[in-house]
RNA sequence: GGGCCCGUGGCUCAGCCUGGUUAGAGCGUGCGCCUGAUAAGCGCAAGGUCCGGGGUUCAAACCCCCGCGGGCCCA
């Protein structure tokens, strides 16, 4: 292939360098490259199979960091993690293998099921592995690290161990997020919420002993009623006694006085009146009978009083329903005040004997039942529906129940001191990540439940003893007799039985590890400590972490939490908090709306360069807006650096150039300028790399290159190429921009692989030397010499004086081919300077002959009366002030207009109202201003200009002519027209030299012959190859 | 209901931490220009209640408070 095609193709770039780095193990060679550590821990993805935008974005993230430390001289721990056990496998192979139930598992066997699991996640971690390669991403993607496996099993059986040993593991009866269909629990994390529609309803509890008494409570969850042991009063809140009549019958009502008109509005009562107010504190004790004591018969033996607690706000009736067995508030209560955790729900959500007549229901059904057995019984004060939030399994979608059940907890809860005065330690960025949102989060810690009931995960290494009930935690695989990795799962582990002092048989208690354990070892996990011990002690904590904003309460949380369990530190010392990525309207992408856009679509349509460089520029922090302009924008940019670099690639080529120390050439004002600019930018890149600000890098490449280099510099420097060879104009600035292009390409090497390994072997290592590969560069490192802000600020003015006279050109409708005699430039101290500095260059892209500054530019004031205000104020007197306007002089007009006043027949006028002031430059000048001055154009073409303007035109054309033969750039031509040779007169030996051109004919044209129209005007030219 | 974040031309985003000329860029639109890096590029123009309101200040897109809208997390 060209080594600089004049279309950037990123495929073909991308092709060449992924063949360059494998044929010479570049990966592997950078990999062992580095001294000082850099301790990086990847967050595991989830082996779903498939990639999405938000974890391509994620791992360019990390990638790019990694490169950039590697740059920096960091040995590099660049081990990819896995997550691979838990719920959304299981769910999957149910799906594939057509279960619908948990028991049915055990009928299908679980090694069988286990086997398939592993299976799965293997497969899905291979497709994604894949996908993560073609983004560029240099991870080990040989050794992964894996929860599946022996030694990282063994990390988190490490982590329970120190957890006993501090006495932070602790069995006990909780309520639990419950998944009836997974039959497992769950944590607060693994819990989606969404609208739900539910009943809404209004019981009546009798009261004890009194007849046509009751206390009003309302619930939405009817099935939660047979399992009803207390009602709870807030203990300040006022309650009434309400004598209520319906349908002819007289009932006392008690609920919290405030809420009383609603509720009775609602169960439709016809009269009624408030007979008695107290207390909640003084209903303490009141007794009442169970609602449901036909139905569930056990009810019928249990105690039901009402408690005081604070959780009761005045809502609905101000009487909550209390449920030990299935609310967390609830079962605080009944542990603080001894009442029976009552939970007569099995694992699948059905109602155990100990429910009397619903034994054997489901709960969700069982809610129409109940309240229609408490519509006849007349106990349903109101039956409404609504519609709020509820909690769903985060892999099933199934509504969750609450259950109190024997689960593990990490008592973290005891830690939160520790973990707050560790996330304060951590450098957070942005800050508020950790400052605001995480301490928020860990400061409600609860304890962690960390068992789940399910086949797929790392088995709790708890082994219990059947006779004594001693326990015994394994801390290390190799406690047990194991051979593969699968040995240590579910069913063959539970195989496993020690024999406990006493004699007895101990077995290991059924349950795996929540997920979030898992991932949450990772930073010992990943270096596979304590199976191995080397690697922990040198590296950890790590250096860097980075995921998205879900995962402060996810992997953010987890890692902290097992970290202050097993060591009292932070895992982490800097964490990297992104954002989400959304559709272009800000919405979550999603199958059911049809706005996923996948990383391959993007890669395949913009190339990886382009998609990192994008996904890269804009706030890390922020969510992502996928845009598809967005992304062809930043191709757009790598186009024009590609072009910046072909065209240096171009000359550099024909003048067999070999770098050269831009310290040892004659240095023009430009070239001190760019390489002002190059160090400025060098500057920012680092300090933004270094703070992981890496969209401030993106940015400052991007407006360098299209800004400064490609439209300012090679504008400014295009001729000097031209030169003969050996130029020194022509060295100095090959030299320069060979340092420009050199260190540019290492500041975007990270973001930019590709492209950045393509120039840099096809390119530097051309004309300059080398390393085998630009990632074992040093990363560029700012040169404060070459700064020069003086001169930085002369040429930012001179841009705004060119781009003022391309406007002031526009405005006359003189093109910018023609030259122009004169330009005047008005302005400050500053304008001046940069005039004086810098006045070849403005003659040379203004394309004037002279440039002049002026302090202040002699304008004409033109004073016109302003007619329809005049009239009115000096009726017949107009025709006289207008006279007097027209005879004052210029000098007499600018105090009038300074002052702002005019005086006119003994009368006081004020200038804004009765004239329009405008200044004029002249008829032969075309004016602009720019942000500190404005410039004067004097827009006549005398003869001699007419001839040189027309003589560009020709030349102009005659490069399109030799362009559309594919003439090759160095190639002599002959030239011929039909026009006068006087029109060019002293312009003949400019034409052939600019066309290369050895002899020009006035005459018949000849050769590859074409029409042109130059302004209206038509000529005819010629051109034919020159033979010598 | 609570915490955190975001709200800047039609669209995507800088700027805000550290207040100070006329609020920038790209895309899109219109009109031009340039061109041996040009299947490119460049300029100009139109287009802004910087979400709203209040406060602090000589001065607020920026700092503070209160709302509104969106996102994430939680209850």
């Amino acid at each position: 292939m060209t080594l600089f095609t004049n279309v950037y193709s990123f495929r073909k770039v991308e092709e060449w360098v992924e063949k360059f780095w494998k044929d010479n193990q570049i990966y592997e060679k950078a990999k062992e490259r580095g001294e000082k550590p850099f301790f990086f821990v990847d967050g595991p993805p989830y082996t779903t199979g498939r990639i999405h935008l938000g974890t391509a974005w994620n791992k360019v993230i990390k990638d790019t960091v990694l490169r950039f430390r590697r740059m920096q001289g960091y040995r590099v721990t660049d081990r990819p993690g896995w997550d691979m056990h838990g719920l959304p496998i299981e769910v999957k192979v149910e799906q594939e293998l057509g279960i619908k139930e948990k028991k049915e598992i055990e009928s299908f066997g679980i090694d069988k099921f286990v086997e398939k699991c592993m299976m799965y996640s293997i497969e899905n971690r291979d497709a994604m592995t894949e996908q993560f390669k073609r983004l560029g991403v240099w991870m080990d993607w040989k050794n992964p690290y894996m929860t599946v496996k022996a030694e990282y099993i063994n990390s988190a059986w490490w982590t329970v161990k120190r957890a006993h040993e501090r006495g932070l593991l602790e069995r006990k009866l909780m309520v639990v997020n419950w998944c009836p269909r997974c039959e497992t629990a769950l944590a607060d994390a693994e819990v989606e919420y969404w609208d739900e529609t539910d009943p809404s309803i209004y019981v009546k509890f009798p009261v004890k002993g009194q007849e046509s008494s009751y206390i009003v409570i309302w619930t939405t969850t009817p099935w939660t009623l047979p399992a009803n042991m207390a009602v709870a009063v807030h203990p300040s809140l006022e309650y009434a006694t309400v004598k209520a009549m319906k349908d002819g019958r007289i009932e006392y009502l008690i609920m919290a006085k405030e809420l009383a008109k609603n509720v009775l509005d609602k169960g439709k009562y016809e009269l009624w009146e408030i007979i008695e107010t107290r207390l909640g504190e003084d209903l303490v004790g009141l007794e009442y009978e169970h609602p449901l004591s036909d139905e569930v018969p056990l009810q019928k033996e249990k105690p039901h009083r009402v408690y005081m607690a604070d959780f009761v706000s005045a809502e609905n009736t101000g009487c909550v329903h209390v449920a030990p067995g299935h609310g967390l508030e609830d079962y605080e209560l009944g542990i603080a005040h001894g009442i029976e955790i009552f939970n007569p729900v099995d694992d699948r959500g059905i109602y155990t004997e100990q429910a009397g007549k619903y034994a054997g229901m489901h709960v969700k059904e069982a809610n129409r039942v109940i309240i229609e057995d408490l519509r006849n019984k007349g106990l349903l004060l109101a039956d409404e529906k609504i519609t709020h939030r509820y909690g769903h399994c985060w892999r099933c979608k199934t509504p969750i129940i609450y259950r109190a059940t024997e689960q593990w907890f990490l008592k973290v809860s005891q830690l939160k001191d520790e973990m707050v005065r560790e996330i304060d330690r951590v450098n957070w960025v942005p800050e508020w990540a950790g400052m605001s949102r995480f301490r928020d989060w860990v400061r409600n810690a609860r304890d962690w439940c960390i068992s789940r009931q399910r086949y797929w995960g790392i088995p709790i290494p708890v082994w219990i003893c059947e006779k004594c009930g001693s326990e015994r935690v394994v801390g290390d695989v190799n406690e047990i007799e194991w051979e593969k990795d699968l040995d240590l799962h579910r069913p063959w582990i539970d195989r496993v039985t020690f024999k406990c002092e006493c004699g007895g048989v101990m077995r290991r208690v059924e349950d795996v590890f929540d997920v979030w354990f898992d991932s949450g070892v990772a930073s010992w996990g990943t270096l596979n400590y304590p199976y191995e011990k080397e690697a922990f002690e040198k590296l950890w904590p790590a250096d860097f972490i980075t995921e998205g904003h879900d995962q402060t309460r996810g992997w953010f949380y987890s890692l902290l939490g097992t970290s202050v369990v097993a060591f009292d530190k932070a895992p982490y010392k800097t964490v990297l908090m992104h954002g989400f990525t959304l559709d272009e309207r800000g919405r979550k992408m999603s199958k059911s709306l049809g706005n996923v856009v996948e990383p391959e679509e993007v890669v395949e349509k913009v190339g990886v360069d382009a998609f990192r460089l994008y996904v890269l520029s804009s706030a890390l922090w922020e969510d992502l807006k996928f845009s598809w302009n967005e992304a062809e924008n930043h191709l757009r940019v790598l186009n024009i650096f590609w072009n910046a670099v072909r065209f240096a690639h171009t000359y550099m080529s024909l003048d067999d150039f070999r770098e050269a120390p831009v310290g040892e050439v004659e240095l023009k004002t430009e070239d001190r300028w760019i390489l002002s600019k190059l160090e400025s930018f060098v500057k920012i890149a680092n300090e933004a790399m270094e703070s992981y600000q890496l969209h401030r890098v993106v940015r400052e490449f991007s407006s360098f290159i299209v800004e400064d280099f490609s439209r300012w510099y090679i504008q400014l420097s295009r001729r000097r190429v031209w030169e003969e060879r050996d130029s020194p104009s022509k060295i100095s600035a090959y030299a320069v921009m060979f340092r420009v292009i050199k260190k540019v390409l290492l500041a975007i090497a990270p973001i930019s692989p590709f492209v950045a390994e393509y120039i840099y072997q096809n390119f530097i290592r051309k004309f300059g030397r080398g390393e085998e590969s630009v990632f074992f560069e040093r990363y560029p490192e700012f040169e404060e010499k070459w700064v020069d802000e003086e001169l930085e600020r002369d040429m930012e003015i001179v841009r705004d004086i060119s781009e003022a006279s391309y406007n002031a050109r526009q405005k006359a409708g003189t093109k910018l081919r023609w030259p122009l005699r004169k330009m005047i430039v008005e302005g400050g101290e500053d304008v001046k300077r940069a005039v004086e500095n810098l006045e070849e260059i403005i003659k040379n892209q203004c394309n004037v002959k002279e440039v002049e500054y002026v302090g202040e530019f002699q304008k004409t004031v033109v004073a016109k009366p302003n007619y329809r205000k005049l009239g009115p104020l000096l009726k017949e007197r107009v025709r006289t002030f207008v006279e007097f306007v027209e005879s004052l002089n210029q000098d007499e007009l600018k105090r009038i207009v300074e002052s702002g006043k005019i005086e006119f027949d003994g009368i006081q006028l004020s200038v804004d109202e009765v004239l329009e002031i405008e200044y004029h430059a002249g008829d032969d000048y075309s004016v602009a201003e720019f942000g500190k001055g404005a410039v004067y154009l004097d827009t006549v073409l005398d003869e001699d200009l007419m001839r040189e303007a027309f003589a560009r035109e020709v030349v102009r054309r005659i490069q399109e002519m030799r362009k559309e033969m594919n003439l090759d750039v160095d190639e002599f031509i002959k030239t011929s027209a039909d026009f006068n040779q006087s029109e060019v007169e002293g312009w003949i030996e400019y034409i052939k030299e600019e066309t290369r051109s050895k002899e020009i004919i006035f005459g018949e044209p000849s050769g590859y012959i074409r029409e042109w129209d130059v302004d209206g005007r038509r000529i005819r030219i010629g051109i034919e190859r020159y033979e010598a």
